[in-house]
Order: structure tokens, then C-alpha cells, then sequence
DNA sequence: ATGACGCTACGATAGCGA
């Protein structure tokens, strides 16, 4: 790192990475943030349009997965240094929803939790099984002692503080105790919620559904997170989400989410 | 309760996921 101040790490799910490229490569070009984790690239390792993410100037390692699914990161600050595909815990999960890299000397971890619904179901059940696996992977990398984090669509509404209307949410997967409670305990390890940390009593959403003009209406919800382990959340200085992108043609039900750390 | 999107296929509409 030559004079650079902060680097700026973002989380975003685009919501199907060819569909959405125009939308993804005009914010890569705004923003320019230095690191992006993708979830739901909806697309297999073959169709990842690798050269035009390159040709904006960044390097990028995908697990991609057919139809759905799906993450990737981006660096234009060095090449990621892989160190983990697919969520450890379950050799038979084959869902593509965790990539993990050594990037400008801090562990990333990019992930996908899955949203669980309808609940109750196989699905929920998946996707709290999905969490206990998260939990004890999340503790061996506080163990380590490392400057990590952990960001990505979550699919948890953490509070009450964290959704418009939150009875319009009490029978979903998303908003679920069960999940809420995993979350927290999670968190609890010894994570930092970064934008919660800086914004403790803001209302902050990253999704918003597509029907009944929920944006217009910023009838929205907050399940994109960024976790950080100690070492890292001392450097945390900004958090914020980028709500510009959610009103363009043709654009992700998520906005981009990031935060900027010192370096 | 409603419903928007992208993706896929014994495809030209419908089911699935979320």
C-alpha cells in the first residue's frame, strides 16, 4: 500500500451476475471500492464474466454453482489469495455459498446464508444447520487470532430496529427467533456488526422487494452484514450503504454495503 | 393477502427460489 488512508471493503448480492453486469460494472466504477464480496452469482464457474470484471481493474476467484447461488471476491488491491471454498462442517453440502481469501493481509470470508423459507421445512431446517456450521467455523477464526471478517447476505433481520414493519416479517424464515437467536450468539463471539457499531440507533436496510414500490417507500430490511474480529474492528473508521444503486433500471433487491477500515 | 425478478426446461409458459 503506497499513500493509501482507508480501504474500503463492500458486500453485495447482485442477484444474478450476467443479468445485472451493466448495474454492477457502473457502481464498480463510482465507488471503486478496493475489496467486493458477491453472493447469488446465479451462474456456473464457466459463465463468471471474469474479463469484464478484469478489465475495471480487478482480480477475482468465484464459486459458482448452476442457476443458483454463488459468491465471489474482488480485489483491485492484489490477486485474493484462496483460502477456502464451500462453508467446512458438512462434506456433502454442495451449495455454493462460501468463498474465502487472504486479501492486503486480512482473512475474508464472503458467504451466503441461506434464506430458509418457508418455515417450518427442509429449508429452514438447512439453513439453521447451515448456522450451527457457521458458528463453530466463525469461532476457530477468532481463534486464530487473525485480522478476519465475515460479510455477505446473512438473511437475517437482526432486530427489530432492523425492518420496517416488523410484523409484516413475524412469519418469515429471515425474521425467525431461531435464526435471530443464532445470529446473536454468533455475534457474540466477539464479532463487531460494523454498520450497527458506527449507527447504533439509525434505521438501515440493504434490501428492499421488488413489488408494492417497496424502496419508494423504503419499506426495507437489514440482512447484509460485515463481521469483524478484533484486531480488525479497531481500524473500522466508516459504514454505510450504497442506496443509489437499488433505484437503477434493471437492478439487484439488494444495495451494496461496505465499510472502510485504516490501514 | 398481495407480489417482482432471474433462471431453467421434453421451452414459447410455468415452476422454483427467495
Amino acid at each position: 500500500m503506497t499513500k493509501k488512508q482507508t480501504l474500503r471493503i463492500a458486500t453485495y448480492n447482485i442477484n444474478g451476475i450476467n443479468s445485472r453486469l451493466p448495474v454492477l460494472l457502473r457502481w464498480l466504477e463510482e465507488a471503486r471500492p478496493h475489496v467486493v464480496g458477491l453472493q447469488e452469482l446465479k451462474c456456473t464457474d464457466e459463465a463468471f464474466p471474469a474479463k469484464d470484471i478484469e478489465a475495471f481493474g480487478y482480480s477475482a476467484i468465484w464459486h459458482g454453482q448452476k442457476s443458483w447461488n454463488g459468491v465471489a471476491l474482488l480485489s483491485r488491491v492484489g490477486e485474493p489469495v484462496e483460502t477456502g471454498r464451500g462453508l467446512p462442517g458438512d462434506p456433502n453440502d454442495e451449495q455454493s455459498r462460501y468463498i474465502e481469501a487472504a486479501i492486503c493481509g486480512i482473512l475474508i470470508g464472503n458467504l451466503y446464508l441461506p434464506n430458509g423459507n418457508p418455515w417450518p421445512g427442509p429449508k429452514f431446517d438447512y439453513k439453521l444447520a447451515w448456522m450451527d456450521r457457521l458458528d463453530a467455523y466463525a469461532r476457530h477464526l477468532l481463534d486464530s487470532g487473525l485480522p478476519a471478517m465475515l460479510m455477505g447476505d446473512f438473511n437475517v433481520i437482526p432486530t427489530e430496529q432492523d425492518v420496517y414493519k416488523p410484523e409484516r416479517w413475524a412469519k418469515d424464515a429471515l425474521f425467525s427467533p431461531q435464526a435471530r437467536e443464532k445470529f446473536k450468539v454468533l455475534v457474540a463471539q466477539g464479532w463487531t456488526d460494523a454498520l450497527r457499531s458506527l449507527h447504533p440507533d439509525e434505521r438501515i436496510y440493504t434490501f428492499w422487494h421488488y413489488w408494492r414500490n417497496s424502496f419508494q417507500r423504503d419499506a426495507g430490511i437489514r440482512i447484509d452484514h460485515l463481521l469483524l474480529s478484533p484486531p480488525l474492528a479497531e481500524k473500522l473508521v466508516k459504514a454505510g450503504v450504497d442506496r443509489e444503486p437499488r433505484g437503477w433500471d434493471k437492478t439487484s433487491d439488494h444495495a451494496p454495503t461496505w465499510i472502510e477500515l485504516k490501514v
